[in-house]
DNA sequence: AAAAACTGCAACCGCTCCTGT
DNA sequence: AACAGGAGCGGTTGCAGTTTT
């Protein structure tokens, strides 16, 4: 490595901005858009480098950053994030629209660091990949995972399986203003999970063991596409789905006793409580899902 | 009222990842 | 396949504002 850092040229301004800077800034990627960020600078007329302007925009500037207090929602999906992904900040952003890694990050570091210190629950392991052996600090974060047991077990009871709403009624501490808060399907904490450090984990150890046989490996990826697709909604290829709901579910069951038995996340070994839904929910998931 | 200690946030730095050649 | 450059990420720092002594 050793890359020179990009404000080392001289001349080039740090520190805080002006608003002049950020007036400057906003009006040049609201004509323009962004383009490179390395030549955004010059061209916007900036005395800054381009990694500061891009910081300044993604963190400040952007149109769609939401200012304020977390709420307790919020606070609650960092804890039970953080949980299961670790200092993946920018995973976890992905999932509080309008908040910014950087913002997560500071509040983390700053508030529930030690909120929860203060509950007794010491520092969380950090990310599945380096916590597995640490099952007293699983066990500890577990706890604060009951949250989403919850929603689950809502969302399971009540049969619903497609993207739900619930309203807030969990906590005290709510605001009631908070107004419905989305609630993750099935498929969506089998995405998550499956895109986090243990999903990954999963498909090397997979890939290894199914490594003489092309065809499941072919399969398992189709069954990730299928996926994915059923999250962002596309339902352009609908029509063979029965053979790639029964591949995404045997997926699901490999993964759930990959991280179950080699983990040791969940079912039971920290306390009886799954973070997942039942094989046949997360079916009847994607059946709805793809149709 | 003043100084010291603490807190929270914006910004920077260095590293890794990704992509194009 | 190897390399270079750009973008993005996570950790850390600096400093302004607030609270405590």
């Amino acid at each position: 490595m050793g890359r020179a850092p990009c404000c080392d040229k001289k001349g080039l301004k740090k520190g805080p901005w002006t608003p002049e800077e950020d007036k400057l800034l906003v009006d040049y990627i609201q004509a323009n858009g962004h383009g490179s960020w390395r030549l955004l600078p010059k061209l916007a007329g900036l005395n800054r480098c381009g990694k500061s302007c891009r910081l300044r925009w993604t963190n400040y500037l952007r149109p769609d950053i939401k200012r304020g207090p977390f709420t307790a929602e919020e606070q609650k999906s960092i804890v039970q994030l953080h949980g299961i992904v670790g200092n993946k900040w920018s995973m976890i952003a992905a999932q509080l629209p309008g908040r910014t890694d950087n913002e997560i990050k500071n509040y983390w570091n700053t508030h529930l660091k030690k909120q929860l210190r203060r509950m007794g629950l010491d520092e969380p392991p950090p990310g599945p990949a380096a916590g597995c052996p640490a099952a007293r600090h699983m066990a500890q974060w577990e706890t604060a995972r009951l949250e989403a047991e919850v929603r689950l077990s809502l969302l399971s009871s009540s049969g619903a399986a497609a993207a739900t709403t619930i309203t807030a009624t969990t906590s005290a501490s709510s605001s009631s203003t908070a107004g419905p808060v989305p609630v993750a399907t099935p498929a969506d904490v089998f995405l998550r999970l499956w895109n986090s450090d243990i999903g990954d984990s999963f498909r090397k150890l997979a890939a290894a063991a199914v490594a003489e046989s092309p065809s499941t490996v072919k399969a398992t990826n189709d069954a990730v596409k299928q996926e994915e697709a059923a999250a962002t909604g596309d339902d352009s290829s609908a029509a063979s789905n029965e053979v790639e709901v029964a591949e995404a579910v045997d997926e699901y069951q490999m993964f759930l006793d990959f991280a179950g038995e080699e983990l040791g996340l969940f079912h039971g070994r920290h306390g009886g409580f799954s973070l997942f839904p039942p094989v046949d929910l997360l079916e009847a998931s994607l059946e709805t899902a793809f149709k």
